[in-house]
DNA sequence: TCCATATTGTTAAAAATTTTACAAAAATTA
DNA sequence: TAATTTTTGTAAAATTTTTAACAATATGGA
C-alpha cells in the first residue's frame, strides 16, 4: 500500500466484511461486483474502486471469491488477530459491549472491566472481571491491551483518556461526548450516539417528507 | 432552505452544538469562526460555509452570538420538539439507551420498550414500561410516537422494522447488523458498533506507527 | 465622527471522491 | 478450438466537498 487510504474508503470496508459474511452463510462462492452493487445499493465501480486501493482481488470474466475476498478484508482489518480490550466504566453501556459476544468471534477479547465505584469491583461481566479505576496502571503493566473503551461521563473521560495512553493504549473506542486529546500515535474512534440520534432527527424533520 | 443540504454538513451539525453548548456553560457569548475553529480543529471557512447552508447567523466585525447560534442549531437539529420514542428490545442495549438521561434533556423521550421474552414484561426501565412485543401496534395506534430505535438481533430486525414501518414509525435508530429495507418516506440512522471497532482495528494497525 | 481592525458571507480555486468508460483478460459456449 | 460473453482493473471525466481569498460591513477606540 503505497499511499494513505482515504476514511471513506476505510469507513466501507466493514460493510463489505459484513456483506461478503452473508454471502458465505447462503454458501455463494463466487460473485461479481456487479451482483454485489445491487445488494449493497452502492456503485459496482465504488466497489472496483475501493477493493483496488489493497489489491486485485478479483478475476475478469469471473468475479470475485467470496471466501477469498471475506479473508483479504478480514485481513486488512485486523480480524482474528486477538486483540485484547478493556472497558473503562462498569456502567449500563460498559456492560452491553461486556456482554456481546460477537466482538469476541472477530477476536476482540475483553480482559476487563475498569470502574471508579468501589461496589462494581469483584463483580465480572461476561466473565471479565471489574477492577476498580485505581488499579489501572498496575494491571496495563502486566498485560498486553492496546484498546480500551471508554464508557464514562465525559467530567472523567478526559483526565482517564491520559492515564490510558500515558499507560501504553494506542486506541480508544470513545464512547464519551468529548473529543479526546491523545498522543499522535493514539487512535481514536469516536461513537457518538446523541450526535447520531440529532442526525436522526435533522432528517426526520427536513428530509422524510421530501422524498 | 432551497437545495438539499449534504449529509457531511448535516453530520457536522451536532458537533457545533456541542461545542457552542460548552462555550455556553463557560459563559462564553460570543465567538468568531477562527477561534471555534481553533477549538474544534475544522477550519474556519468550513464553519462559515456550513452554517450559511442554514442562514446568516453571524455579524461582520463581531463574530457569532453564542446563545443565539445554540439556538438556531438546536432549531435545525429538531432540539425541545418533544419527540417520543420507543425502544425495541429491553436488552442490555435497548435499557442502557432507555436509562440515558440525557435524551430527555434534549426533547427525545422514552416512552416504553418492547420485549419478545415474556419475563421482561411489566418491568420498567427509568420509568419507561417494557411492554410484549405483541401489543405493539395497539400501542402505537394509541400513542404518538414517530421514532424507534432497534436493539434486536438482526435475525429479527428486518421483520420488526415492517412491523414498525407498517404501523406508522417514520424513522428507525437501528443498532443492528442489517440494512434494513423500509420505505421512501422513512428515515434510518445506523449505529454499526461492530464496523467502528473493525475501522478502529485497521488504524491500529496500518496507520499508528505511520504517524 | 472617523479610522483601523475584525470578521462575516460568498465567490472562486483546489482537492477529494465518485462515476463513467473501456481495453485487457478470463470464462463460457458453440 | 474459436467466438462470444463477462467482468475486472484503471484511466479519465464528472461531481462533490473543502479550502482559500476577498469585498462588504460592523465594531471599537481615538
Ligand atoms: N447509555 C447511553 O445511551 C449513552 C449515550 C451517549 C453517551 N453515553 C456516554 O457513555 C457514558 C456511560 O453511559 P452509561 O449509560 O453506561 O452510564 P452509567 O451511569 O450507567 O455508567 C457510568 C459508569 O461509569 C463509572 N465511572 C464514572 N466515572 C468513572 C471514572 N473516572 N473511571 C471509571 N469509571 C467511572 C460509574 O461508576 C458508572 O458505573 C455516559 O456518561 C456518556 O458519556 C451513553
Ligand atoms: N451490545 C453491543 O455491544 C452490541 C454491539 C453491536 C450490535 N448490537 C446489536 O444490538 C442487539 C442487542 O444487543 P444487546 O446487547 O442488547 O443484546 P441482548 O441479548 O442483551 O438483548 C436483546 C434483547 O432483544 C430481545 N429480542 C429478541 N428478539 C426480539 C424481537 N423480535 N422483538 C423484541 N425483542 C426481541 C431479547 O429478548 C433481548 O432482551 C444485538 O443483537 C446486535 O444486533 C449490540
Amino acid at each position: 500500500m503505497a499511499e494513505k487510504i482515504s476514511g471513506a474508503v476505510i469507513t466501507r470496508l466493514p460493510r463489505y466484511y459484513r456483506y461478503l459474511g452473508e454471502l458465505l452463510e447462503e454458501g455463494i462462492d463466487r460473485i461479481s461486483s456487479r451482483e454485489l452493487s445491487g445488494r449493497m445499493k452502492v456503485t459496482a465501480s465504488q466497489i472496483r474502486q475501493d477493493l483496488n486501493n489493497f489489491g486485485g482481488f478479483g478475476q475478469q470474466g469471473y468475479g470475485y471469491n467470496v471466501a477469498n475476498l471475506y479473508d483479504e478484508i478480514g485481513k486488512i482489518l485486523g480480524i482474528g488477530l486477538t486483540q485484547n480490550m478493556i472497558v473503562i466504566g462498569a456502567g449500563h453501556l460498559g456492560q452491553a459491549i461486556a456482554n456481546y459476544t460477537n466482538y469476541g468471534k472477530r477476536g476482540f477479547v475483553i480482559k476487563a472491566l475498569f470502574d471508579i465505584n468501589p461496589d462494581l469491583a469483584g463483580y465480572s461481566v461476561n466473565s471479565a472481571p471489574v477492577y476498580p479505576l485505581s488499579k489501572l496502571e498496575d494491571y496495563l503493566k502486566e498485560n498486553d491491551v492496546k484498546i480500551a473503551a471508554i464508557c464514562i461521563p465525559k467530567t472523567h473521560s478526559g483526565e482517564v483518556a491520559k492515564r490510558l495512553t500515558a499507560a501504553g493504549i494506542k486506541a480508544i473506542w470513545n464512547f464519551s461526548h468529548l473529543d479526546l486529546d491523545v498522543p499522535d500515535d493514539v487512535i481514536v474512534e469516536n461513537v457518538h450516539l446523541s450526535e447520531s440520534l440529532m442526525k436522526l432527527s435533522y432528517k426526520l424533520n427536513y428530509e422524510s417528507e421530501k422524498k
